[in-house]
DNA sequence: CGTAGCATTGATGTGGGTCAACGTATGTGG
DNA sequence: CCACATACGTTGACCCACATCAATGCTACG
Protein backbone atom coordinates (compact mmCIF):
# COMPACT_ATOMS: atom_id res chain seq x y z
CA UNK A 1 0.00 0.00 0.00
CA UNK A 2 1.19 3.33 -1.42
CA UNK A 3 1.92 5.90 1.50
CA UNK A 4 0.39 8.82 -0.46
CA UNK A 5 -2.89 6.46 -0.21
CA UNK A 6 -2.64 6.49 3.68
CA UNK A 7 -2.34 9.71 3.80
CA UNK A 8 -5.36 10.52 1.61
CA UNK A 9 -7.10 8.00 4.16
CA UNK A 10 -6.00 9.93 6.77
CA UNK A 11 -7.74 12.65 5.38
CA UNK A 12 -11.11 11.29 5.18
CA UNK A 13 -14.09 12.72 7.80
CA UNK A 14 -13.92 8.96 9.59
CA UNK A 15 -10.51 9.18 10.23
CA UNK A 16 -8.95 12.64 10.48
CA UNK A 17 -9.64 13.11 14.41
CA UNK A 18 -8.89 10.00 15.70
CA UNK A 19 -5.56 8.70 17.55
CA UNK A 20 -2.53 7.68 15.40
CA UNK A 21 -2.37 4.10 17.01
CA UNK A 22 -5.78 3.65 16.09
CA UNK A 23 -5.51 4.80 12.41
CA UNK A 24 -2.64 2.27 12.55
CA UNK A 25 -4.04 -0.43 13.90
CA UNK A 26 -6.73 -0.41 11.36
CA UNK A 27 -4.88 0.49 8.23
CA UNK A 28 -2.54 -2.31 9.52
CA UNK A 29 -5.74 -4.86 10.38
CA UNK A 30 -6.62 -4.49 6.35
CA UNK A 31 -5.83 -5.56 3.55
CA UNK A 32 -5.27 -3.76 0.22
CA UNK A 33 -7.02 -5.55 -2.94
CA UNK A 34 -7.14 -4.73 -6.19
CA UNK A 35 -9.97 -5.95 -8.46
CA UNK A 36 -10.98 -5.26 -12.28
CA UNK A 37 -14.33 -3.94 -13.22
CA UNK A 38 -17.32 -5.94 -12.85
CA UNK A 39 -16.16 -7.91 -9.77
CA UNK A 40 -18.90 -8.37 -6.93
CA UNK A 41 -16.88 -6.88 -3.64
CA UNK A 42 -20.01 -8.08 -1.50
CA UNK A 43 -23.34 -9.65 -1.51
CA UNK A 44 -26.05 -8.67 0.48
CA UNK A 45 -27.36 -10.97 3.22
CA UNK A 46 -23.84 -12.09 3.46
CA UNK A 47 -22.26 -11.41 6.83
CA UNK A 48 -20.35 -7.93 7.67
CA UNK A 49 -17.00 -8.99 7.69
CA UNK A 50 -14.87 -6.49 6.84
CA UNK A 51 -15.63 -2.44 6.38
CA UNK A 52 -14.68 -0.84 2.78
CA UNK A 53 -12.85 2.25 1.25
CA UNK A 54 -12.62 2.60 -2.22
CA UNK A 55 -8.96 4.23 -2.45
CA UNK A 56 -9.20 4.27 -6.73
CA UNK A 57 -11.83 3.29 -8.90
CA UNK A 58 -15.33 3.37 -8.46
CA UNK A 59 -17.56 1.14 -6.82
CA UNK A 60 -21.65 0.47 -7.65
CA UNK A 61 -23.99 -0.26 -4.31
CA UNK A 62 -27.11 -2.36 -5.68
CA UNK A 63 -29.38 -4.48 -4.36
CA UNK A 64 -32.44 -6.77 -5.85
CA UNK A 65 -35.49 -8.23 -4.76
CA UNK A 66 -37.51 -10.46 -7.03
CA UNK A 67 -36.03 -10.63 -10.03
CA UNK A 68 -35.69 -7.16 -9.90
CA UNK A 69 -32.37 -5.16 -9.02
CA UNK A 70 -31.49 -1.21 -8.57
CA UNK A 71 -28.86 1.00 -8.04
CA UNK A 72 -28.45 2.33 -4.48
CA UNK A 73 -25.50 4.83 -5.36
CA UNK A 74 -21.59 5.11 -5.82
CA UNK A 75 -18.91 5.09 -3.69
CA UNK A 76 -15.93 7.07 -5.17
CA UNK A 77 -12.04 7.51 -3.84
CA UNK A 78 -11.95 8.36 -1.16
CA UNK A 79 -15.25 6.93 0.12
CA UNK A 80 -16.26 4.46 2.98
CA UNK A 81 -19.47 1.68 2.42
CA UNK A 82 -21.37 -0.40 4.76
CA UNK A 83 -20.13 1.18 8.27
CA UNK A 84 -23.96 0.48 9.45
CA UNK A 85 -24.06 -3.20 9.00
CA UNK A 86 -20.91 -3.37 10.38
CA UNK A 87 -21.16 -1.37 13.21
CA UNK A 88 -24.50 -3.20 14.37
CA UNK A 89 -22.54 -6.86 12.93
CA UNK A 90 -25.65 -7.77 10.89
CA UNK A 91 -25.62 -8.80 7.36
CA UNK A 92 -25.31 -6.38 4.07
CA UNK A 93 -28.59 -4.83 2.75
CA UNK A 94 -26.99 -4.03 -0.12
CA UNK A 95 -24.72 -5.82 -2.69
CA UNK A 96 -21.25 -3.67 -4.57
CA UNK A 97 -19.41 -4.48 -7.03
CA UNK A 98 -16.69 -2.83 -8.75
CA UNK A 99 -17.68 -0.71 -12.17
CA UNK A 100 -13.83 0.02 -12.85
CA UNK A 101 -10.71 -1.15 -12.26
CA UNK A 102 -10.24 -0.52 -8.58
CA UNK A 103 -8.15 -0.55 -5.23
CA UNK A 104 -10.13 -1.11 -1.74
CA UNK A 105 -8.75 -1.33 1.54
CA UNK A 106 -10.96 -3.85 3.19
CA UNK A 107 -10.92 -3.82 7.36
CA UNK A 108 -12.10 -6.57 9.33
CA UNK A 109 -15.40 -5.77 11.10
CA UNK A 110 -14.34 -6.68 14.50
CA UNK A 111 -11.24 -4.31 14.83
CA UNK A 112 -13.35 -1.34 13.83
CA UNK A 113 -15.79 -2.21 16.37
CA UNK A 114 -13.15 -2.42 18.65
CA UNK A 115 -11.69 0.75 17.61
CA UNK A 116 -14.48 2.77 18.20
CA UNK A 117 -14.83 1.61 22.10
CA UNK A 118 -10.95 2.57 22.87
CA UNK A 119 -11.15 6.17 20.58
CA UNK A 120 -13.61 9.11 21.98
CA UNK A 121 -12.42 10.50 18.99
CA UNK A 122 -12.94 7.72 16.31
CA UNK A 123 -16.61 7.05 17.40
CA UNK A 124 -17.46 10.77 17.45
CA UNK A 125 -16.21 10.99 13.85
CA UNK A 126 -18.39 7.77 13.16
CA UNK A 127 -21.69 9.57 14.47
CA UNK A 128 -21.14 12.25 11.74
CA UNK A 129 -20.23 9.83 9.09
CA UNK A 130 -23.45 7.84 9.89
CA UNK A 131 -25.81 11.07 10.34
CA UNK A 132 -24.36 12.21 7.03
CA UNK A 133 -25.12 9.10 5.26
CA UNK A 134 -28.41 8.87 6.88
CA UNK A 135 -29.50 12.71 5.92
CA UNK A 136 -28.30 11.71 2.07
CA UNK A 137 -30.54 8.69 2.44
CA UNK A 138 -33.47 10.76 3.66
CA UNK A 139 -32.63 13.29 0.82
CA UNK A 140 -32.54 10.43 -2.05
CA UNK A 141 -35.83 8.41 -0.88
CA UNK A 142 -37.31 12.32 -1.13
CA UNK A 143 -36.24 12.06 -4.38
CA UNK A 144 -37.53 9.52 -5.42
CA UNK A 145 -41.32 9.82 -4.47
CA UNK A 146 -41.43 13.31 -4.83
CA UNK A 147 -40.02 13.49 -8.70
CA UNK A 148 -40.89 11.73 -11.56
CA UNK A 149 -37.85 10.39 -13.29
CA UNK A 150 -37.32 12.84 -15.89
CA UNK A 151 -36.73 15.37 -12.86
CA UNK A 152 -34.41 13.45 -11.24
CA UNK A 153 -32.41 13.22 -14.26
CA UNK A 154 -32.20 16.71 -14.86
CA UNK A 155 -30.98 17.34 -11.21
CA UNK A 156 -28.17 14.76 -11.61
CA UNK A 157 -26.90 16.86 -14.53
CA UNK A 158 -26.94 19.90 -12.52
CA UNK A 159 -25.34 18.38 -10.10
CA UNK A 160 -22.60 16.46 -12.06
CA UNK A 161 -22.31 20.01 -13.95
CA UNK A 162 -21.40 21.37 -11.20
CA UNK A 163 -18.93 18.60 -9.57
CA UNK A 164 -17.72 19.47 -12.82
CA UNK A 165 -16.97 22.58 -12.66
CA UNK A 166 -19.54 24.24 -14.53
CA UNK A 167 -18.51 24.70 -17.36
CA UNK A 168 -22.12 23.57 -19.26
CA UNK A 169 -20.37 20.33 -20.33
CA UNK A 170 -20.83 17.22 -18.15
CA UNK A 171 -19.14 13.69 -18.87
CA UNK A 172 -21.69 11.04 -17.63
CA UNK A 173 -18.55 9.18 -15.94
CA UNK A 174 -20.59 5.89 -15.83
CA UNK A 175 -22.53 3.92 -18.44
CA UNK A 176 -26.02 5.00 -19.46
CA UNK A 177 -27.45 2.09 -18.17
CA UNK A 178 -26.10 2.12 -14.88
CA UNK A 179 -27.14 5.83 -14.71
CA UNK A 180 -31.00 4.44 -15.62
CA UNK A 181 -30.92 1.85 -12.69
CA UNK A 182 -29.35 4.67 -10.34
CA UNK A 183 -32.17 7.45 -11.34
CA UNK A 184 -34.67 4.53 -10.43
CA UNK A 185 -35.91 4.23 -13.91
CA UNK A 186 -35.24 1.20 -16.85
CA UNK A 187 -32.00 2.37 -19.91
CA UNK A 188 -34.83 2.84 -22.46
CA UNK A 189 -36.83 4.97 -20.73
CA UNK A 190 -33.25 7.44 -19.63
CA UNK A 191 -33.04 7.82 -23.77
CA UNK A 192 -36.55 9.04 -23.67
CA UNK A 193 -35.78 11.16 -20.60
CA UNK A 194 -32.73 12.32 -22.04
CA UNK A 195 -34.68 13.64 -25.40
CA UNK A 196 -37.46 14.91 -22.97
CA UNK A 197 -35.09 17.91 -21.83
CA UNK A 198 -34.30 18.79 -25.28
CA UNK A 199 -36.95 21.73 -25.12
CA UNK A 200 -35.18 22.21 -21.56
CA UNK A 201 -31.73 23.18 -22.89
CA UNK A 202 -30.08 19.71 -23.09
CA UNK A 203 -28.25 18.41 -25.82
CA UNK A 204 -26.97 14.76 -25.77
CA UNK A 205 -23.86 13.83 -27.90
CA UNK A 206 -23.07 9.81 -26.70
CA UNK A 207 -21.61 9.94 -23.15
CA UNK A 208 -21.12 13.86 -23.34
CA UNK A 209 -24.03 16.18 -22.31
CA UNK A 210 -24.39 19.51 -23.30
CA UNK A 211 -26.50 21.76 -20.97
CA UNK A 212 -27.29 24.76 -24.08
CA UNK A 213 -29.55 26.83 -21.48
CA UNK A 214 -28.46 26.74 -17.90
CA UNK A 215 -31.46 28.91 -16.70
CA UNK A 216 -34.70 26.98 -18.71
CA UNK A 217 -33.10 23.84 -17.10
CA UNK A 218 -32.98 24.70 -13.70
CA UNK A 219 -36.80 25.55 -14.25
CA UNK A 220 -38.04 22.55 -15.14
CA UNK A 221 -35.71 20.93 -12.16
CA UNK A 222 -36.83 22.60 -9.79
CA UNK A 223 -33.09 21.91 -8.04
CA UNK A 224 -33.59 21.76 -3.62
CA UNK A 225 -31.09 22.09 -1.00
CA UNK A 226 -32.66 20.01 0.71
CA UNK A 227 -32.72 17.14 -2.05
CA UNK A 228 -30.18 18.07 -3.88
CA UNK A 229 -27.00 19.11 -2.15
CA UNK A 230 -24.05 16.88 -1.46
CA UNK A 231 -22.66 17.64 1.82
CA UNK A 232 -24.59 18.48 4.97
CA UNK B 1 -43.94 15.06 33.76
CA UNK B 2 -44.60 11.40 35.19
CA UNK B 3 -42.16 9.45 36.52
CA UNK B 4 -43.44 6.43 35.06
CA UNK B 5 -42.88 8.06 31.77
CA UNK B 6 -38.94 8.83 32.54
CA UNK B 7 -38.81 5.21 33.42
CA UNK B 8 -39.70 3.63 30.19
CA UNK B 9 -37.65 7.09 28.39
CA UNK B 10 -34.75 5.51 30.45
CA UNK B 11 -35.30 2.15 28.71
CA UNK B 12 -35.11 3.23 25.45
CA UNK B 13 -31.92 2.00 23.42
CA UNK B 14 -30.57 5.70 22.71
CA UNK B 15 -30.75 6.31 26.62
CA UNK B 16 -30.21 2.69 28.22
CA UNK B 17 -26.43 2.59 28.67
CA UNK B 18 -25.76 5.88 29.58
CA UNK B 19 -24.81 7.26 33.50
CA UNK B 20 -27.35 8.48 35.46
CA UNK B 21 -25.96 12.34 35.28
CA UNK B 22 -26.05 12.06 31.76
CA UNK B 23 -29.92 10.49 31.35
CA UNK B 24 -31.21 13.22 34.25
CA UNK B 25 -29.49 16.07 32.56
CA UNK B 26 -30.82 15.74 29.39
CA UNK B 27 -34.53 15.34 30.92
CA UNK B 28 -34.08 18.26 33.26
CA UNK B 29 -33.56 20.00 30.13
CA UNK B 30 -36.53 19.26 28.15
CA UNK B 31 -39.42 20.47 28.09
CA UNK B 32 -42.63 18.16 28.18
CA UNK B 33 -45.43 19.48 25.40
CA UNK B 34 -48.98 18.23 24.88
CA UNK B 35 -50.36 18.83 21.42
CA UNK B 36 -53.78 18.13 19.86
CA UNK B 37 -54.06 16.22 16.71
CA UNK B 38 -52.74 17.83 13.11
CA UNK B 39 -50.10 20.67 15.03
CA UNK B 40 -46.69 20.61 13.02
CA UNK B 41 -44.20 20.35 15.65
CA UNK B 42 -41.56 20.58 13.08
CA UNK B 43 -40.85 22.11 9.46
CA UNK B 44 -38.19 20.99 7.01
CA UNK B 45 -35.72 23.97 6.04
CA UNK B 46 -35.73 25.34 10.01
CA UNK B 47 -32.87 25.12 11.72
CA UNK B 48 -32.47 22.09 14.43
CA UNK B 49 -32.95 23.47 17.54
CA UNK B 50 -34.38 20.42 19.59
CA UNK B 51 -34.49 16.27 19.86
CA UNK B 52 -37.93 15.14 19.84
CA UNK B 53 -39.06 12.17 21.92
CA UNK B 54 -42.52 10.79 21.31
CA UNK B 55 -44.08 9.83 25.01
CA UNK B 56 -47.80 9.12 24.14
CA UNK B 57 -49.56 9.77 20.87
CA UNK B 58 -48.33 9.52 17.23
CA UNK B 59 -46.43 11.96 15.15
CA UNK B 60 -46.51 11.52 11.18
CA UNK B 61 -42.93 12.35 9.69
CA UNK B 62 -43.23 13.92 5.83
CA UNK B 63 -41.55 16.04 3.54
CA UNK B 64 -42.81 17.99 0.64
CA UNK B 65 -41.33 19.65 -2.77
CA UNK B 66 -42.78 21.43 -5.57
CA UNK B 67 -46.56 21.21 -4.30
CA UNK B 68 -45.86 17.57 -4.11
CA UNK B 69 -45.79 15.86 -0.52
CA UNK B 70 -45.16 12.39 0.80
CA UNK B 71 -44.94 10.35 4.12
CA UNK B 72 -41.37 9.11 5.24
CA UNK B 73 -42.47 7.35 8.57
CA UNK B 74 -44.17 7.28 11.51
CA UNK B 75 -42.76 7.46 15.18
CA UNK B 76 -45.10 6.07 18.36
CA UNK B 77 -44.03 5.95 22.12
CA UNK B 78 -41.67 5.40 23.12
CA UNK B 79 -39.06 7.00 19.97
CA UNK B 80 -37.11 9.95 18.91
CA UNK B 81 -37.14 11.79 15.87
CA UNK B 82 -34.63 13.93 13.80
CA UNK B 83 -31.60 12.79 15.73
CA UNK B 84 -29.50 12.87 13.04
CA UNK B 85 -30.07 16.82 11.68
CA UNK B 86 -29.53 17.29 15.80
CA UNK B 87 -25.94 15.84 16.12
CA UNK B 88 -25.03 17.94 12.73
CA UNK B 89 -26.91 20.94 14.26
CA UNK B 90 -28.16 21.55 10.37
CA UNK B 91 -31.76 22.49 8.89
CA UNK B 92 -34.56 19.80 9.25
CA UNK B 93 -34.96 17.53 6.06
CA UNK B 94 -38.44 16.33 7.21
CA UNK B 95 -41.67 18.01 8.93
CA UNK B 96 -43.68 16.32 11.43
CA UNK B 97 -47.39 16.72 12.61
CA UNK B 98 -49.19 15.03 15.27
CA UNK B 99 -51.77 12.50 14.12
CA UNK B 100 -53.11 12.01 17.50
CA UNK B 101 -53.47 13.50 20.59
CA UNK B 102 -49.77 13.04 22.12
CA UNK B 103 -47.42 14.23 24.29
CA UNK B 104 -43.73 15.13 23.52
CA UNK B 105 -40.57 15.95 25.00
CA UNK B 106 -38.50 18.53 23.35
CA UNK B 107 -34.37 18.18 24.45
CA UNK B 108 -32.33 21.38 22.99
CA UNK B 109 -29.91 20.00 20.60
CA UNK B 110 -26.92 21.83 22.49
CA UNK B 111 -27.70 19.75 25.29
CA UNK B 112 -27.57 16.28 23.52
CA UNK B 113 -24.78 17.00 21.21
CA UNK B 114 -23.19 18.26 24.78
CA UNK B 115 -24.43 14.88 26.45
CA UNK B 116 -22.60 12.93 23.94
CA UNK B 117 -19.19 14.29 24.06
CA UNK B 118 -19.24 13.49 27.94
CA UNK B 119 -20.81 10.37 28.32
CA UNK B 120 -19.38 7.66 26.05
CA UNK B 121 -21.49 5.02 26.73
CA UNK B 122 -24.17 7.65 25.40
CA UNK B 123 -22.19 8.22 22.18
CA UNK B 124 -22.15 4.80 21.56
CA UNK B 125 -26.09 4.10 21.95
CA UNK B 126 -25.76 7.46 19.50
CA UNK B 127 -23.98 4.83 17.16
CA UNK B 128 -26.21 2.22 17.55
CA UNK B 129 -29.45 4.14 17.00
CA UNK B 130 -28.24 5.39 13.95
CA UNK B 131 -27.06 2.72 12.21
CA UNK B 132 -30.42 1.05 12.96
CA UNK B 133 -32.01 4.35 11.77
CA UNK B 134 -29.46 4.12 8.67
CA UNK B 135 -30.46 0.36 7.83
CA UNK B 136 -34.21 1.05 8.37
CA UNK B 137 -34.14 3.98 5.56
CA UNK B 138 -32.42 1.69 2.92
CA UNK B 139 -35.04 -1.29 3.45
CA UNK B 140 -37.21 1.28 2.66
CA UNK B 141 -35.54 2.74 -0.22
CA UNK B 142 -35.55 -0.84 -1.65
CA UNK B 143 -39.40 -1.24 -0.86
CA UNK B 144 -39.76 1.62 -2.73
CA UNK B 145 -37.63 1.30 -5.51
CA UNK B 146 -38.28 -2.52 -6.16
CA UNK B 147 -41.68 -2.75 -5.41
CA UNK B 148 -45.13 -2.03 -6.55
CA UNK B 149 -47.68 0.33 -4.82
CA UNK B 150 -50.30 -3.19 -4.37
CA UNK B 151 -46.98 -5.30 -3.26
CA UNK B 152 -45.98 -2.63 -0.37
CA UNK B 153 -49.44 -2.20 0.51
CA UNK B 154 -49.16 -6.55 1.06
CA UNK B 155 -46.10 -6.89 2.85
CA UNK B 156 -47.16 -3.50 5.18
CA UNK B 157 -50.30 -5.74 6.10
CA UNK B 158 -48.12 -8.58 6.73
CA UNK B 159 -46.32 -6.72 9.10
CA UNK B 160 -48.89 -4.97 10.69
CA UNK B 161 -50.79 -8.49 11.62
CA UNK B 162 -47.34 -9.70 13.46
CA UNK B 163 -47.13 -6.68 15.29
CA UNK B 164 -50.94 -7.05 16.34
CA UNK B 165 -50.36 -10.53 17.54
CA UNK B 166 -50.68 -12.69 14.59
CA UNK B 167 -54.51 -12.92 14.73
CA UNK B 168 -55.10 -11.70 11.01
CA UNK B 169 -57.51 -9.59 12.11
CA UNK B 170 -55.35 -5.99 11.21
CA UNK B 171 -55.99 -2.66 12.74
CA UNK B 172 -55.40 0.11 10.66
CA UNK B 173 -54.40 2.47 13.29
CA UNK B 174 -53.97 5.30 10.99
CA UNK B 175 -56.30 6.71 7.97
CA UNK B 176 -55.99 5.19 4.64
CA UNK B 177 -55.39 8.88 3.36
CA UNK B 178 -51.91 8.79 5.49
CA UNK B 179 -51.22 5.02 4.94
CA UNK B 180 -51.31 5.80 1.10
CA UNK B 181 -48.69 8.79 1.36
CA UNK B 182 -46.44 6.59 3.83
CA UNK B 183 -46.77 3.72 0.66
CA UNK B 184 -45.89 6.10 -1.54
CA UNK B 185 -49.38 6.45 -3.63
CA UNK B 186 -52.50 8.31 -3.86
CA UNK B 187 -55.56 7.65 -1.75
CA UNK B 188 -57.60 6.16 -4.65
CA UNK B 189 -54.84 3.58 -5.73
CA UNK B 190 -54.78 2.66 -2.45
CA UNK B 191 -58.60 2.09 -2.76
CA UNK B 192 -57.86 0.03 -5.95
CA UNK B 193 -55.06 -1.81 -4.39
CA UNK B 194 -56.71 -3.21 -1.22
CA UNK B 195 -59.41 -4.37 -4.00
CA UNK B 196 -56.61 -5.87 -5.90
CA UNK B 197 -55.80 -8.35 -2.91
CA UNK B 198 -58.95 -9.60 -2.58
CA UNK B 199 -58.21 -12.88 -4.69
CA UNK B 200 -54.88 -12.76 -2.62
CA UNK B 201 -56.95 -13.12 0.85
CA UNK B 202 -57.30 -9.85 2.18
CA UNK B 203 -61.07 -8.66 3.19
CA UNK B 204 -61.57 -4.99 4.16
CA UNK B 205 -64.06 -3.96 6.09
CA UNK B 206 -63.70 0.15 6.59
CA UNK B 207 -60.52 -0.02 9.10
CA UNK B 208 -60.79 -3.43 9.81
CA UNK B 209 -58.64 -5.99 7.64
CA UNK B 210 -58.89 -9.29 7.36
CA UNK B 211 -56.16 -11.36 6.42
CA UNK B 212 -58.47 -14.82 5.64
CA UNK B 213 -55.47 -16.75 3.45
CA UNK B 214 -52.15 -15.72 4.79
CA UNK B 215 -50.31 -18.34 2.42
CA UNK B 216 -51.67 -16.72 -0.53
CA UNK B 217 -51.06 -12.82 0.37
CA UNK B 218 -47.50 -13.74 1.65
CA UNK B 219 -46.89 -15.87 -1.78
CA UNK B 220 -47.79 -12.70 -3.40
CA UNK B 221 -46.38 -10.14 -1.31
CA UNK B 222 -42.97 -12.39 -1.26
CA UNK B 223 -41.57 -10.53 2.12
CA UNK B 224 -37.93 -10.49 2.57
CA UNK B 225 -35.94 -10.12 5.55
CA UNK B 226 -33.98 -7.64 3.56
CA UNK B 227 -36.97 -5.07 3.01
CA UNK B 228 -39.37 -5.70 5.90
CA UNK B 229 -37.73 -6.74 9.45
CA UNK B 230 -38.59 -4.17 11.91
CA UNK B 231 -35.40 -4.43 14.15
CA UNK B 232 -31.69 -4.80 13.36
C1' DC C 1 -79.57 18.71 10.71
C1' DG C 2 -76.31 20.37 7.81
C1' DT C 3 -71.76 20.39 6.66
C1' DA C 4 -67.10 18.86 6.07
C1' DG C 5 -63.94 15.38 5.53
C1' DC C 6 -63.08 10.80 4.06
C1' DA C 7 -63.45 6.49 1.32
C1' DT C 8 -64.85 4.52 -2.84
C1' DT C 9 -65.67 4.05 -7.83
C1' DG C 10 -65.48 5.25 -12.67
C1' DA C 11 -63.44 7.69 -16.65
C1' DT C 12 -59.48 9.28 -18.57
C1' DG C 13 -54.65 10.62 -19.20
C1' DT C 14 -49.64 10.13 -18.29
C1' DG C 15 -45.40 8.09 -16.53
C1' DG C 16 -42.94 4.42 -17.11
C1' DG C 17 -42.11 -0.78 -18.03
C1' DT C 18 -41.79 -4.50 -21.53
C1' DC C 19 -40.77 -6.39 -25.87
C1' DA C 20 -38.81 -6.18 -30.24
C1' DA C 21 -36.04 -4.25 -33.90
C1' DC C 22 -32.15 -1.83 -35.28
C1' DG C 23 -27.81 0.77 -35.40
C1' DT C 24 -23.30 1.42 -33.58
C1' DA C 25 -19.25 0.61 -31.51
C1' DT C 26 -15.75 -2.67 -29.58
C1' DG C 27 -13.55 -6.90 -29.66
C1' DT C 28 -12.21 -11.54 -31.09
C1' DG C 29 -10.74 -15.01 -33.99
C1' DG C 30 -10.13 -16.67 -38.49
C1' DC D 1 -8.09 -7.14 -42.50
C1' DC D 2 -12.44 -8.82 -42.43
C1' DA D 3 -16.42 -11.59 -40.55
C1' DC D 4 -18.61 -12.25 -36.70
C1' DA D 5 -20.19 -11.84 -32.00
C1' DT D 6 -21.35 -9.10 -28.15
C1' DA D 7 -22.78 -5.30 -25.57
C1' DC D 8 -24.88 -1.04 -25.51
C1' DG D 9 -27.91 2.82 -26.78
C1' DT D 10 -31.91 4.25 -29.28
C1' DT D 11 -36.57 4.01 -31.17
C1' DG D 12 -41.26 2.35 -31.80
C1' DA D 13 -45.38 -0.29 -30.38
C1' DC D 14 -47.85 -1.70 -26.73
C1' DC D 15 -49.41 -2.39 -21.97
C1' DC D 16 -49.51 -1.77 -17.01
C1' DA D 17 -49.04 1.15 -12.90
C1' DC D 18 -50.50 5.07 -11.20
C1' DA D 19 -52.25 10.02 -11.07
C1' DT D 20 -55.99 13.09 -11.91
C1' DC D 21 -60.63 14.60 -12.10
C1' DA D 22 -65.30 14.00 -11.04
C1' DA D 23 -69.27 12.02 -8.79
C1' DT D 24 -71.27 9.61 -4.98
C1' DG D 25 -72.10 7.78 -0.48
C1' DC D 26 -70.73 7.62 4.31
C1' DT D 27 -69.73 9.04 8.81
C1' DA D 28 -68.60 12.20 12.30
C1' DC D 29 -69.33 16.15 14.56
C1' DG D 30 -70.70 20.83 15.74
Amino acid sequence: MRREDVVEIRKLELFRACADETFDALVTAGFLQRFPPGVVLIQENEPSDFLYIVVEGLVEMFAGHAGRETTIGFVRPIGTFILAAVLKDQVYLQSARTLEKSRVLMIPAANVREAMQHDTAFMSAIVGELSTCYRNLVKELKNQKLRTGTERLANWLLRANEKQGGSGMVELGIGKRVLASRLGMTPENLSRSFAALGPHGVVVNGPRIRIADMETLRRFARPSRLIDDLTS
